[in-house]
DNA sequence: CTTTGGCACTCTCACCAGTCAAGTGCCAGT
DNA sequence: ACTGGCACTTGACTGGTGAGAGTGCCAAAG
């Protein structure tokens, strides 16, 4: 038996159930497919795959589906990933440039990689742990407020309005910024958080008060979790696709894009590349019948986040796959120019 | 035959509907309700409701439901507001009051309005244009850049980074503050934007450049509509209750909720006070079965953006008119204390 | 004039064969 | 190792039937 043969005929297997979503059986299987085979060499091949757990049949006189296993398979070794056409392309392309900040290039993202690939799509902001920080200032308000500017090396910019019990001298704030100034700039932000810890007792004691409370705020700008989670997720209607059972297909989905938490696992740390999860593989029940494609994103090769699709187990992975890593660049390359 | 009674059947009808999302005969609308006739007294006083326009049936042989027309009368007329539980106005308030800016009260609001009410929860972001401008700062960056801050009377923050063809004296930044903080600052945002405009002869010829790029700069800020038509939507999953349908009833409503312009338009216009759209009221279709719930908010009854729910017709109007009602009472008095 | 009990009527829905088509497994033959 | 043939399984579709819920209307009673 020619395993060669095996492997194509899961191979069209899975395009078949891909593009018709029905069990297929050896005769249609041949209908659009030239194997060159009859249809009982096709079913003998088909017992030893599902014997190895690549297909399954759903009941007995039904054709076959992919499993998870099979569906692996496929995308290990059977797809050549599909280039994007010119126009998805210069689609991309446009809609991104059109950003006018981070939070645009974050929400236009969502928007073009859920229509590429008519899934759900989700983008994670830019992540403030892996980036550096670009420039830092204090700005004086009325009273004793102090407004507390950060810009981050991919382009964010936080900002945070402390009120102080006291209010400071200029001097003191002219002062203040330029050492925190030399003590952060270029650094990470974990590390900028250590460098200002130390920083401290550096200063007169009656300035102490005001300089802490500047700096734990700064501490925790730069170390806060909740916008370093922060997520958007678009493209919910394409869920229609998953399967017309909404209890058991779309709810779980619906459920899992509300909890950042939950997304935040899917998309996964942000490893070099592209990655690819099938159905258990995405380790959340409720998510079985359900496959995430992502990709970290960042300027120069710089993973700074990640992004990615959601769609059901049965897509047409190589599509995906090239949309994802084709928008992955492009944001990564927008970013580098903001 | 009395009119009163009449009035009470179709309370009864809507309740037990809503109650039971079955149509409701008059014999098991009796079982529920003691109104002390018998079910054929019943029958006429369903048969007056329908010629009227109040109630249909689905099909020949089965129970009645509210029309479009029949929820209205009952909202208008025939519902009393539910007041929250203390445990429900307890949670909206410590929920509310853990946010650290308006961004995260933003969220959080939509968060706790979909779970208080099961329903789909939109927000609009502060409205920029009906703010007034509390702060502006310029800060000059490395090289020739400019951050330009802005902070409005409802926290929110704004910042674009200017990239100057010359780098301007520190002369020039300080004046320039100082002159546009006392043409703006007080002023409703495109107020402002028109006394800006005013300014900019009032500079030498020199530094015309430089004044141009900044002030147009904020007046783009200040009158941009993208960030006036930001919305939060939460609590997706509760789409699950709008029927089972999922092309009619589910999908057209997934789609509404990713078309930012179709949110503002069901939001409406920040109308004083609270309103309620039931099915066509809404004026799209595709929500034909579906109603808003939307009240203005803003601190001080200062009208500054519109939240609300999204439900099927058949929802529970009253406890979620009571539900949209506080939340909006809340989130008026956090945005004032930022 | 309003309310009530009764009765005939209309639909929907669930259930039950019976038939059909697709697909399988297996075996004997090439 | 492949192929053709055949018996078998099973879900999907079809049409018919009966039960149940609910209505509309009419004549009688307040």
């Amino acid at each position: 038996m020619s395993d060669d043969r095996r492997l194509n005929v899961l191979r069209a297997i899975v395009e078949d159930y891909v593009a018709t979503q029905e069990p297929v059986g050896s005769r249609s299987l041949l209908d659009r497919h030239q194997l060159g085979v009859s249809p009982a060499t096709v079913r003998n091949d088909m017992a030893a795959l599902e014997d190895d757990g690549y297909i399954m049949q759903p009941h007995t006189s039904a054709g076959r589906i992919p499993t998870d296993k099979g569906y692996r398979l496929f995308v290990d070794r059977l797809s050549t990933v599909k280039a994007l056409s010119a126009a998805e392309r210069r689609a991309i392309e446009t809609f991104l440039t059109g950003a006018v900040d981070v939070d645009d290039v974050v929400q236009r993202s969502v928007k073009v990689l859920a229509q590429l690939t008519n899934q759900v799509a989700i983008v994670q902001y830019p992540s403030l742990t892996r980036s550096t920080v670009r420039h830092i200032e204090l700005v004086a308000l009325e009273g004793s407020r102090i407004l507390l500017v950060v810009i981050t090396s991919s382009g964010r910019v936080e900002q945070r309005i402390i009120e102080l019990v006291e209010t400071p001298t200029e001097d003191l704030i002219v002062d203040l910024r330029s050492r925190i100034t030399r003590a952060t700039v270029g650094e990470r932000l974990p590390e900028a958080s250590l460098r200002l810890a130390d920083m401290i007792e550096t200063f007169a004691i009656n300035d102490r008060p005001v300089v802490t409370s500047i700096v734990t705020t700064l501490t925790h700008t730069f170390t806060n979790e909740r916008s370093d989670e922060r997520i958007a997720v678009g493209g919910t209607a394409n869920l229609a696709r998953f399967g017309s059972d909404f209890d058991t297909a779309i709810k779980p989905v619906l459920e899992a894009m509300e909890e950042q938490v939950v997304l935040l696992k899917l998309l996964g740390e942000a490893t070099n590349g592209l990655s690819v999860r099938i159905g258990s593989e995405t380790g959340h029940e409720g998510l079985v019948s359900t496959a995430v494609v992502s990709s970290a994103y960042g300027p120069d090769d710089l993973a700074l986040a990640t992004l990615g699709t959601v769609g059901p187990t049965r897509m047409d992975y190589p599509a995906t796959i090239a949309a994802v890593g084709a928008v992955a660049r492009y944001v990564g390359r927008t970013l580098a120019s903001t």
